[in-house]
DNA sequence: GTCTATAGCTGGATAGAC
DNA sequence: GTCTATCCAGCTATAGAC
């Protein structure tokens, strides 16, 4: 009763869901060793193949990483596209940096991979950052609703987060040290940013700030 | 005429100058190949000599990455420790997030191994740490003489100016995107943590924030 | 697609002559 | 102290039988 193209479907079916299976593992296994501890064997031994069968799914171990890559960047823009609870603009943009917050000190190694850049040769392909990209666009509009368009600010917004969670994971694994400052942090930058609520002018100082000297 | 004590320090001389040589060539390769690309082959062909001469000066790989971070923070903590030019608290602030900024700026791989937790099996030795140590008693200093001395506040501030060198070097490496708005951004910590210039009281908001609720 | 076997290389570290 | 030679472990990746 299956036809030729039923029969693909299911091959396929079954391919993907190894695919995953294999991506399942390396998750599993950078969360235990770190995320520069990913080797083939070991992969493979958590996945319950051997070595070679890898390469039936991923031509090198970079392929690896990006479809890491992707499937993070999927998650983190799921994640942060899910609908809040509130309606004020300026309690959804709190609550999206502390959503951002929990989403990356959940898992260390994954914000290193989506993060920074600390894999030797490895950079994503296109397809799998293409998520990460929709998901600063969606910062962005947020950041729009309290009235921030222009891209200086949007620049020290991604600062004033991603610094609060970088010293969280790097000084105070699994605390809340630097976490616990974002709600005073989003105020701060607020009041920066638009210190004249209800008015048309532009919110910030006219003066450009000045480069480092050297 | 050269009695036993003069040689010894003769050798001992020898001994540390030929010592700095190797850690100037790791910080050479490095430099080069990334912090994680140090291996002891290139380190030894870089400085002149044979694999396991290299284990003449040092017991294993991460002294090596041990002795470099000694060094590091040195030059860290002196160059943080120079005099400004300026006497004004606010300026002498600023101009030490610039040059901090600049510090990291000019050589990521020295950022990567002072600042961020990126070798899998290394920590710093208490001697080599001390350095750092002190220069965040210098930077707590200075945020006191600017009427900052809650604990909060300077985990805001570090997470602040780490925050923009961060994404500088993560997403504009050699540009200036970032760094350029370390003069605004300490304006706005400052207006924060000093809303009330010249009064006793203290300064910040008497509600705690709350953490993360998961 | 999955396996066994292995190539080919690079890594850190050691032995022992000089 | 410095070398040559080498060990041994680990890695990515491939060949070829089934």
């Amino acid at each position: 009763m299956t036809n030729k193209a039923e029969s693909t479907d299911w091959r396929e079916g079954r391919r993907r869901s190894a695919h995953d299976a294999i991506i399942d593992a390396a998750w599993s296994l950078v969360s235990d060793e770190g995320l520069a501890g990913l080797s083939l064997r070991d992969l493979a031994r958590r996945a319950g193949i051997t070595a070679p069968t890898v390469y039936a799914y991923f031509d090198s171990k970079n392929a690896i990483y990006d479809a890491m890559f992707g499937r993070a960047a999927t998650e983190f823009a799921e994640r942060m596209a899910e609908p809040f609870e509130c309606d004020d603009p300026r309690e959804i943009l709190t609550a999206s940096a502390r959503r951002f917050a929990h989403f990356c000190t959940n898992s260390p190694a994954r914000y290193q991979l989506l993060f920074q850049r600390t894999i030797p040769g490895f950079e994503p392909s296109p397809e799998s950052y293409a998520p990460a990209v929709r998901s600063l666009a969606l910062a962005r509009s947020r950041l729009a609703l309290n009235g921030i368009t222009e891209a200086r600010h949007v620049d020290m917004w991604t600062a004033l987060i991603t610094g609060l969670v970088d010293q969280q994971v790097s000084n105070d694994p699994g605390g809340e040290r630097w976490t616990r400052l974002i709600d005073e942090s989003v105020a701060m930058f607020l009041t920066h940013c638009q210190p004249i609520q209800a008015s048309r002018k532009r919110p910030s100082r006219p003066t450009r700030a000045k480069g480092i000297p050297t």
